[in-house]
DNA sequence: CGCGTTTGACCCGCGC
DNA sequence: GCGCGGGTCAAACGCG
C-alpha cells in the first residue's frame, strides 16, 4: 500500500539484507555465487510468493475435521485483489477472533455501508513486515468472520526457505546490498513475480535440485502458514477460503501462521510434516 | 512506562 | 467539481 510496500527489487534487497533473520549464503548456492545469485534469489522470491493450489488447501484441511469448501477466486472483488479471504465460522462470540499466532496491531476501524458490523484493520507488528488483515463479521451470518489477508509475513518466511546462517559468514561482504534508504512503491505485486517465474522457468530447472536439498533439510513449507489458523482453535471451523487474484493460476500468498514463539500445542497438524510442503514446492519446481 | 486500542480526522479514488 | 465510501493516520486513551 503505502510506506511499507516493496517491489521485487526491494524484496531481493530484503533477502540479502544483513539484518534479515537469515540470508543467502555462498554455501547455499554452491560456490557459484555471482553467477547464480539472482536466479537463486528469484527462486526464493517465487517460493515465498507462491501460494498453495486449491487442491493443496483442500488436502490440508481435510486432514483435520470436516472437509471445507474452497471456492474458486471470485471476480469483481474490486480492491480485494491478490488477497486471501477466509470465512471462519465461530461457535463463540467475538473474543480473540482469528488468532493466527501473529501479533497484529489494530490501526483502524470503519463502519461498513449496509452492514451493522464494523471492519477492523490490522497490521503485523513486525516493522519489517507489510502483512495486513481486515476482519469483519458477515452480515448474513453473524457467527461468521470474514478475514482478509494481504501481504506477506516475509520475516517469518525466511526461516522456511533459507538455510541456517553459518557462523563464519560475516566476512562475506560482497553480497551485502546497501540498506534500503526509503521504502516506496506499492504493495507487493504478484504479477511481476509471476512473469519472472515464467521467464526463468528453464533456468530454475537447473537449480531446483539445489533448492530441493535445502527444502528437504528443512521441510517446512509455506502452506503451513494457512493451516494453523484453521486448526489452531477447535472452536473455529473454516468454511470457505477465497483467493482473490488477478492471476488465478499462481497468486501471491498471504501468510498466516503460528509464530515460532507461540505455543502450537493445540495443533493437531504439525508444521514439520512434509505432507503439505512438498505439494507446495512441487507446484513451483 | 511501554504497548496496543480507540476514534475522529484526513486522504484518495471513483462515480455522478 | 463534488460527495461518498473505503483506507490510513495519529493523538488520546487504557491497561498490564
Amino acid at each position: 500500500m503505502e510506506e511499507v510496500g516493496e517491489s521485487g527489487e526491494e524484496l531481493v534487497r530484503e533477502l540479502l539484507d544483513n539484518e534479515s533473520p537469515i540470508f543467502v549464503t555462498p554455501k547455499f548456492i554452491g560456490g557459484e555465487y555471482d553467477v547464480n545469485r539472482d536466479n537463486i534469489i528469484n527462486k526464493l522470491i517465487s517460493t515465498v510468493y507462491s501460494g498453495p493450489t486449491i487442491g493443496d488447501i483442500e488436502s490440508a484441511l481435510s486432514v483435520n475435521g470436516p472437509r471445507p469448501v474452497v471456492s474458486i477466486p471470485e471476480k469483481g472483488m474490486g480492491k480485494m485483489e491478490n488477497k486471501y479471504t477466509l470465512r471462519i465460522k465461530s461457535c463463540a462470540s467475538a473474543g480473540g477472533l482469528a488468532d493466527d499466532g501473529y501479533k497484529w496491531r489494530k490501526y483502524g476501524q470503519k463502519s461498513i455501508k449496509n452492514s451493522p458490523n464494523p471492519r477492523s484493520y490490522y497490521r503485523c507488528t513486525n516493522p519489517r513486515c507489510n502483512a495486513k488483515k481486515q476482519v469483519e463479521r458477515s452480515t448474513e451470518d453473524p457467527e461468521t468472520l470474514i478475514v482478509t489477508y494481504e501481504g506477506l509475513h516475509l520475516h517469518y518466511a525466511y526461516s522456511y526457505i533459507l538455510p541456517p546462517r553459518p557462523p563464519d559468514f560475516s566476512s562475506s561482504s560482497n553480497i551485502h546490498v546497501p540498506k534500503k534508504t526509503k521504502i516506496q512503491t506499492d504493495s507487493i505485486i504478484c504479477t511481476p513475480v509471476i512473469e519472472q517465474q515464467e521467464q526463468q522457468q528453464q533456468q530454475l530447472q537447473q537449480e531446483s535440485s539445489m533448492i530441493e536439498d535445502v527444502m528437504e533439510s528443512s521441510p517446512q513449507g509455506l502452506l503451513e502458514d494457512i493451516v494453523p489458523l484453521l486448526v489452531r482453535k477447535p472452536c473455529f471451523s473454516a468454511t470457505t477460503i477465497t483467493t482473490n487474484t488477478t492471476s488465478s493460476s499462481d497468486p501471491c500468498f498471504s501468510s498466516q501462521a503460528s509464530s515460532p514463539s507461540y505455543s502450537s500445542s493445540s495443533l493437531s497438524w504439525l508444521p514439520s510434516s512434509p505432507y503439505l510442503d512438498l505439494s507446495v514446492l512441487s507446484s513451483i519446481i
